[in-house]
DNA sequence: TATGAATGAGGTTTCATTCAT
DNA sequence: CATGAATGAAACCTCATTCAT
């Protein structure tokens, strides 16, 4: 059995993940991943093409992982429930993966990076649309807009560490759109 | 009067504040900005010990320059007209000087950037938790949090030009938090 | 039979030969004769110790096929059919295998090939010289060298394609050395 | 008086003219060019966008001293001693910048040395037909090609220090085209 | 015989920064 | 105040070659 060993191009991947998030892309050399990867920067460039290109399979597996693991949340049963799972979803996503959103949260100006997110967020804000206009909210696309800024921040901060209190926050939101019988 | 000329090292400040926002500070070099000012590239590092420097200049004049021009914003008359004021904040703000606020947002992750802009909102999270209280909302400080977070959000998103609807938004917000026609 | 089937040490020779011809020993990696053969880099290196010596045998292999084939012409009759043999020396070998002779042509600064090429041409001169004798000449042996230097060109230019009148001189020359009707 | 400092960059411009001439373009690194000439590698790079700009500058700079200096043999008075003139061109080119043709040789598949070259010669070839048409040649242009390829060899193999003889050939080609008395 | 995985050495180029003038 | 000339360090990337299987 082969599972207990990490092959080195996981842990090049490992490693280029772990240090684009933490100090970002460009401040990261290939010579960096190679040495806390344990390998010889030539492997890289073995793997894969580019520095950019291994930035970008990173970004491609993240998404794909997300969508497997997200797809319960993301379906529609009612209004209420969609609404209270893209409340939750901040929370789920980081938590699930922290590193991968803390490397998206410093990617905000990376075309593909961006361009990946917005593939994976497009259904929601239809959706989201949709939810508002069924519980009568008087102007669901814009209810629709500021709820999904919202949601980008939340991710955002808690990725980066800086929203301790996020439950709280969730809690306090779907208060506000009286998601529960209060 | 020399209010025609701008001298040498306004240009590098202006060419270098303009390249930051637009294409990053790490992918800016001192050569292109030298060039843009149509000054030598040494004359940078006459005027800024670094290129750090310079772009830590460039963020305290910023908000030297933001604090003076909303004093009248920033005071607290009565709840309500105060909790309207920080809504309208961050249109305020990217109307009065994009461009510093377009490079704030790529800031995300420098140091200093971060550091004065926590200095330059840390009064008002006070003054929210306080409106929010005299408001008689539940958990004032978590209030105060999560409408920090939208304003966060919104002149990120104004700034980088990703949000035409900000003034609407701004609107429905009001509408939330009653703070017209109730 | 086995004739069908090119085995994939053919294949990293014939890859190698016209890319090397084509593009120029330097310019052309070892990966990219493998992709081109269809086989591994590695095999490249079972089969020869060296890209070196993979040139070395392709050279090697060309000057071997050629003196099996020109046999014929080299041989002296008499001084003017031999004349005009070498004139048309050129035109023949380039034809029976265009590429090998461009490789020739891009190896102009290549020990091993240049020390091939004069070792396949050496034999050449010393007849050359006792047919300008035969003919009466003044000075057979600088009507060799100039007759050489000609016979140099021709086949330079006509592997590189750049002589399409190769005939037409070759026509020219042996009129001026009066090989024919006179 | 600076006429004694031969500035770094003229320092970079001849030792990379020596170094590609004698080892080749791609076999001799900017690092090579800089240790000979006594300076940083970068300099290089400040002084020539590109090591292919600075092998464009040598080649450019060669062209134009030769057009310079070559005024005279190119002008045409009569046919016979164009003629003349064409058959020493090899040998005065070379005695005059050995180096720079040494490189031109071993530039042969350099797209931009080509053509320089072919615009250096390109008037040539036309004058020759004319002065064949006036000697009363069979086939001018076939003539002018014939020679030119022979002066092309000269200069080569001369460059190449490969062609001792080459006043004693240029001796036996003006007999030939009898542009003497004889 | 054949390969996939791996690497050391080296190549060109960019960059922030220094210094003499 | 202003610059042109210069550089050390490091970046990304390529290449021929080795080795275990």
């Amino acid at each position: 059995m082969n599972e207990r060993k990490t092959s080195r191009k996981e842990r090049i991947v490992n490693e280029a993940r772990r240090l684009f998030a933490e100090k970002g892309y460009v401040d990261t050399s290939t010579k960096e991943i190679a040495v806390n990867a344990g390998v010889s920067e030539a492997l890289i460039f073995k793997h894969f093409s580019n520095k950019d290109a291994l930035l970008s399979h990173i970004i491609k597996a993240g998404y794909r992982k997300v969508l497997n693991s997200q797809r319960g949340m993301m379906t529609y049963t009612d209004a209420r429930s969609f609404l209270l799972n893209m409340i939750l979803l901040p929370h789920q996503l980081v938590s699930a993966d922290p590193l991968f959103w803390k490397l998206q949260e410093r990617l905000s100006h990376h075309q593909f990076s961006k361009q990946q997110h917005e593939l994976f967020m497009k259904p929601v804000r239809q959706v989201l649309e949709k939810a508002f206009a069924e519980l009568g909210y008087g102007n669901p696309p814009l209810e629709a807009e500021l709820l999904l800024q919202v949601i980008d921040t939340l991710w955002k901060k808690e990725a980066s560490g800086e929203l301790p209190q996020s439950v709280e926050i969730a809690r306090l939101l779907h208060n506000k759109y009286k998601l529960i019988g209060d």
